[in-house]
DNA sequence: GCTGAAATACCGCGGTC
DNA sequence: GACCGCGGTATTTCAGC
């Protein structure tokens, strides 16, 4: 992994259509050679996936909701349990495991409230495991990428 | 907006690099209807880009947090102002501005905690309009997609 | 062995029925 | 919705360093 691989990375982080040329012309390198590393880099699973960015402003009724879960002193086997049933879950869009007094920081897309309600009944009110959730109510999701700033990893690189 | 154009986006939201006509036999449409309704789909709008997921696992260094954050009772000019400041942030990967007492909600990837340590700085501590934060951090992302459930709004649409 | 250019094959795209 | 033809892009192959 070298400066090209990462300024690769960084033009596929925001547009993955654009043809190999394109984005070799931009980081000063051939199509070919362009294209051959980006093949390697989808090898070797540091490109994992290319997916559809869908704007929710044209779909109807979308609502977020963010929600903090503490769990109750039970042991690995019931954290296990609270994860799958809760990556399972289509509404849940991400889900982070965290350091501190709160467990889990969930992201959670539903189309209203009612199927909020309902799947907030579903996954953490009759989940035993779950001592305590509280839930935040998103107005506006201003910004929403997965992209990795790879530009402080070039200068680590050298 | 179908049932038909529903499946496709959900799709392509898991894979966006499948040929038009492994979508449609996956869902029971032509290769050239289905290559047609994508292209509407992405005149409309509702399909804004198209993006490639890197593996984090396979990047060294990185980590992320959750930082919540309380605004001053500035106007809207400080509000619009302080959008502005995270929006341009590389590494404020999400922006949720929130209802409730807690105004935003901010996921912020960066390669070690030092890093991070200067960005919050630069721009929590010194920004004058932002009252208080909380950080917290992450141990694992277990799920994150931004995937958007579209499940039910097939239902909906009857 | 790695890089750049030509050849081939594939897919997206528009038109037509 | 299906068929056909064009153009662009990805992929393979080959020549040169």
């Amino acid at each position: 992994m070298d400066d090209f691989d990462v300024q690769i990375l960084k033009q596929l982080q925001t547009d993955s259509r654009q043809s190999t040329e394109a984005v070799g012309s931009k980081i000063g390198l051939s199509a070919s050679s362009c294209q051959r590393r980006i093949k390697k880099l989808k090898q070797q699973g540091v490109i994992q996936t290319e997916v559809a960015i869908l704007d929710r402003s044209k779909l109807p009724n979308i609502i977020t909701t963010i929600v903090e879960i503490t769990l109750e002193k039970g042991g690995e086997q019931a954290l296990n349990a609270t994860l799958d049933d809760l990556n399972n879950e289509a509404s849940i869009q991400q889900l982070y495991y965290m350091a501190g007094d709160i467990d889990f920081v969930v992201i959670v897309v539903t189309n209203n409230m009612e199927e909020f309600d309902q799947l907030s009944r579903k996954l953490f009110m009759s989940n035993t495991n779950i001592k305590k959730f509280t839930t935040k109510v998103v107005i506006k999701p201003h910004k929403t990428n997965l992209s990795i700033p790879l530009d402080k990893l070039t200068n680590n690189s050298h």
